[in-house]
RNA sequence: GCCGGGAUGGCGGAAUCGGUAGACGCAGCGGAUUCAAAAUCCGCCGCCGCAAGGUGUGGGGGUUCGAGUCCCCCUCCCGGCACCA
């Protein structure tokens, strides 16, 4: 056995003893799994973005530590692993150095799967797959035609970011400041058609089955909840008369106690009223256009300035028949309800500031208590639930649900509308403009119009040497993809050029590494037999899309009635933990077109102010200086990913993993720093040392009398016991960083008792030998390489993966004295040590009697004594 | 802006049910070993204080014999906001 611990050569040789023995191969077959319960573990599969990043070690290690731990605890495992392989950066990198995205993701899928393979993952490779490779994406087609025929899937407009010079559509990250990244053009939104699918369908049950997923943490439940935004309200419709004609503009609210306190209605700039009134209006006109320029996104709508300009368009108020006046509204949304919302100045906090910026009568209709109000300030009590109606006529001392009521029975016996649940939640729009995806499998014939491609000509093959540049979809100049026939009537047609939205292939890779291999079905038994994922680890970051699209596809592949889609109540993850995200500095710098560019944490030397804050970046190269962006997380787009792979090739991937647990807890932010890599591999050389040292382990057979409680022997054992069931606490809450702590707790007692204790006490060497197997198989899911190697040379067994759990003993836990805290008054006074079995009396009189109580007490009689059994006794004088 | 989460020594973090704040490491300091260095080993290590002691878990208030933990208010940071994945 080597003296020294060479981590390069032990980690070679078990992962070279896995490979020969396939020793993670999961097995369906009833006669190869023994009777043992089934165990899914998976980790959200990476984006081939080129290299590793410590985020995927994290994640992955995670989930390899899961995985083993189970294993050894008797389960039939299934780690598989692949790629969510289609996406946008592989089209910048292709407008970057001319590479078509298709070779570019293959060579990353390659070298990122060696850098894997060196963290010896117990994971399944004989079902790794690319969501990229037509016998995936295969069955995305498949199923989007079935969502078709059962109009789950349809059509319609969707409002994208529209750069007007190279006249292509932008994603949100590629809209800096309402300008395109390459362009530097203001982006337009605008409206073109577009596929979607109707998750809302699904709202109901999505949201009502979170309370079946108690192994989810509650705030990914409350952040779906939330998304999803079930509410209670009344939709109804301000009439009025266009050119002689009945019309009606709707509206939808869930303050319809304070419909009285109506002042005026917003539309959107799309809305048909808007685009009626700007006719002959051009100052409207030009609004409106105004009104288009930026972008889609939610977050900058919200923090915009918002505008207005009225219409000159009065409606009716249902109630009373007084005018109000139409405005269009900067925000508000076409896309979202009825593109119109009623505005009460007096009691929504938006509406205040738009009714005091432009003048607007702000009326109070519900008051609390003995509060004023005032239309100089908006106050918090102003939006409450809690007051009564006033100055609303017959609705006047009504509370909340009470006016809501009133008022729906009102406006519904004038058949202006009634009471209806909306979701926040909106259909899912699957259509992208984007070249690297997956095929929309449809057909545009001048007679038939849009025609379904028929199953038995899926897949619908996506070309994999275009090279996109930047000016829209190269797809729609390729004539050997575009031109077909018909289906339908066999005419000369032409294929739709969008591809799907990535989040479809990863809403279902889950099912598919069950049946990987299968050409004539999207699932099969075996994934019935493997789902749902028993454990799912990923990043916090998917805490709403990836997750609620996820549970989505699994009810409509239930519904369709796909093998295992049924089970766990059709939810497909069981149990599931986010991981908390790792995140380093962010360096940017403005370019002239108004884009951004990162720089990498490496290339740029810190300024920092007097307090130690950094307040800039100077690139060590040219000296020029850069912006410091804070804190993020680790991204290919942010350059500010750390490479593990220098980590690995210095101190080997057992010292990366221990390190990657010993550094948090799973679910928290970890912001990147190596300080601590030097100490995890210390601790690997002095366990591999501590091993050498040992030997060949003789005898197992444990003294048949055990010794007394306090004899050096008995408390190595003890503390050994402890440790272990601590950390098996700590397994089973996945707080890995104190079961390696755990870990380095028993090196540290077995070293001092090797020391201290004399070769010749009785049963010295087999319980230091049982505290070491024990330390082994401790750490064996957290450093694989080298618990494996000790083992065997050991002669613990010849594989530690076969070996079993260890279990805490109670009878090498029990103590005859304990010590208990003293305090008076609630601070730290002393300690007392007492019989393990002494009762509250002796307890209270054995700490009345110490030198501190007396001390402490000044002379004051005790009024209470408060004893914690096993804890403290608090003396209050 | 809205939704969710977080803040504990110089640093990462521990403290399971409201019961010794700082486990286990990193960095630092002192010592041993060495011709020397690396490696290794031993000791110290929140802050103020010679000590007794006081004080301390982002800030302010509260409940309690006792609060990092519970309640109210505030600040800052992170994640998400539907075309990054």
């Amino acid at each position: 056995m080597q003296e020294k611990y060479h981590p390069q050569s032990i980690e070679a040789a078990a992962q070279a003893h896995w490979n020969q023995t396939r020793a993670f191969r999961a097995v369906e077959d009833p006669a190869e799994r023994h009777g043992k319960p089934k165990y899914y573990c998976l980790s959200m599969f990476p984006y081939p973005s080129g290299k590793l990043h410590m985020g995927h070690v994290r994640n992955y290690t995670i989930g390899d530590v899961l995985t083993r731990w189970h294993r050894m605890r008797g389960y039939n495992v299934l780690q598989p692993m692949g790629w969510d392989a289609f996406g946008l950066p592989a089209e910048n990198a292709a407008m970057q150095n001319g590479v078509p995205p298709a070779k570019w993701t293959y060579d990353n899928i390659a070298y990122m799967k060696q850098q894997l393979q060196s963290l010896g993952l117990a994971i399944d490779w004989e079902r790794e797959l690319a969501t990229c490779t037509p016998r995936y994406y295969k069955w995305n087609q498949w199923l989007f035609l079935r969502m078709l025929e059962k109009g789950i899937a349809y059509k319609k407009t969707q409002v994208v970011n529209w750069d007007p010079v190279d006249q292509t559509v932008l994603a949100n990250e590629q809209v800096i400041d309402g300008r395109g990244w390459r362009t530097g053009a203001l982006v337009e939104k605008r409206e073109i058609p577009g596929y979607y699918l109707g998750i809302t369908k699904f709202a109901d049950e999505l949201l009502a089955a979170l309370d079946t997923l108690p192994g989810w943490p509650e705030r990914v439940r409350t952040m779906q909840a939330n998304w999803i935004g079930r509410s209670q309200g009344v939709r109804f419709a301000f009439p009025y008369t266009l050119d002689g004609k009945a019309e009606k503009l709707w509206v939808y609210t869930t303050r319809a106690d304070t419909l009285m306190g109506v002042t005026f209605v917003a539309v959107a700039a799309e809305h048909p009223l808007a685009t009626l009134a700007a006719q002959n209006n051009p100052a409207l006109a030009a609004f409106i256009e105004e009104c288009k320029r930026g972008s889609v996104m939610e977050a900058d709508i919200a923090t915009m300035e918002k505008k207005g300009l009225p219409t000159g368009i009065f409606v009716e108020h249902p109630l009373t028949g007084r005018q109000v006046e139409v405005w269009v509204g900067n925000y508000v949304l076409m896309g979202y309800g009825e593109g119109a919302v009623m505005a009460v100045p007096a009691h929504d906090e938006r509406d205040f500031a738009f009714a005091k910026k432009y003048g607007l009568p702000i009326e109070q209709v519900i008051a609390q208590g003995d509060a004023t109000y005032s239309t100089d300030a908006w106050q918090e009590w102003y939006a409450t639930k809690e007051g009564v109606c006033v100055n609303s006529g017959r609705y006047d001392g009504l509370g909340y649900q009470d006016a809501v009521d009133a008022v729906a029975a009102d406006v519904e016996a004038k058949e202006l509308g009634g009471k209806q649940t909306q979701y926040r939640l909106r259909d899912w729009g699957i259509s992208r403009q984007r070249y690297w995806g997956c095929p929309i499998p449809i057909i545009h014939c001048e007679t038939c119009g849009s025609v379904p491609v028929p199953d038995d000509q899926l897949p619908v093959v996506l070309p994999e040497d275009c090279v996109p540049d930047g000016s829209g979809n190269p797809l729609n100049k390729r004539e050997d993809f575009l031109t077909c026939a018909c289906p339908r009537c066999g005419k000369p047609a032409r294929r739709e050029t969008d591809t799907m939205d990535t989040f479809i292939d990863s809403s279902w890779y889950y099912a598919r590494f069950c049946a990987a291999d299968n050409d004539a079905a999207m699932v099969d038994e075996r994934t019935a037999y493997w789902m749902p994922v028993d454990q799912y680890i990923g990043g916090i970051e998917h805490a709403i899309l990836h997750l609620l699209y996820s549970r989505f596809w699994t009810k409509v592949m239930r519904d369709l009635g796909l093998p295992g889609m049924d089970r766990n109540g059709g939810e497909p993850f069981a149990n599931l933990l986010t991981q908390g995200m790792v995140l380093n500095h962010i360096f940017s710098c403005r370019t002239e077109k108004g884009g951004v560019e990162y720089f990498a944490p490496e290339e740029v030397e810190l300024l920092r102010d007097e307090a130690g804050k950094i307040t800039g970046a100077r690139r060590i190269g040219d000296g020029g200086t850069v912006d410091y962006q804070g804190i993020g997380t680790m991204s290919k787009s942010k350059r500010n990913g750390v490479d593990p792979q220098s980590l690995i090739d210095e101190y080997g991937a057992d010292t990366a993993r221990f390190f990657m647990m010993f550094a948090s807890p799973p679910e928290q932010t970890l912001e990147w720093a190596d300080s601590g890599v030097e100490g995890a591999h210390r601790f690997l050389r002095r366990l591999w040392a501590f091993g050498a040292a040992l030997g060949q382990v003789a005898d197992t057979a444990l003294p048949a009398t055990p010794a007394a409680s306090a004899a050096p022997l008995a408390v190595l054992r003890r503390e050994i016991h402890l440790a272990l069931r601590q950390a098996n606490y700590d397994l089973s809450r996945h707080q890995f960083n104190t079961v390696a702590s755990a870990g380095m707790k028993m090196l540290n007692a077995l070293e001092k008792a090797q020391k201290e204790i004399g070769a010749d006490a009785e049963g010295r060497d087999t319980v230091i030998g049982e505290g070491f197997s024990i330390l082994l198989r401790l750490l064996s899911p957290i450093t694989p390489h080298i618990t494996h190697a000790l083992w065997r040379e050991l002669g613990y067994g010849n594989d530690i993966l076969d070996a079993t759990w260890p279990e805490a003993e109670e009878s090498a836990l029990v103590q005859d004295e304990v010590e208990l805290v003293l305090q008076v008054n609630g601070k730290l006074r002393g300690a007392i040590r007492v019989p393990a079995s002494a009762d509250r009396a002796a307890i209270e009189a054995a700490a009345l009697a110490t030198e501190e109580a007396l001390r402490f007490m000044e002379g004051r009689p005790a009024r209470k004594v408060v004893v914690v059994p096993g804890r403290l006794v608090n003396i209050v004088a």
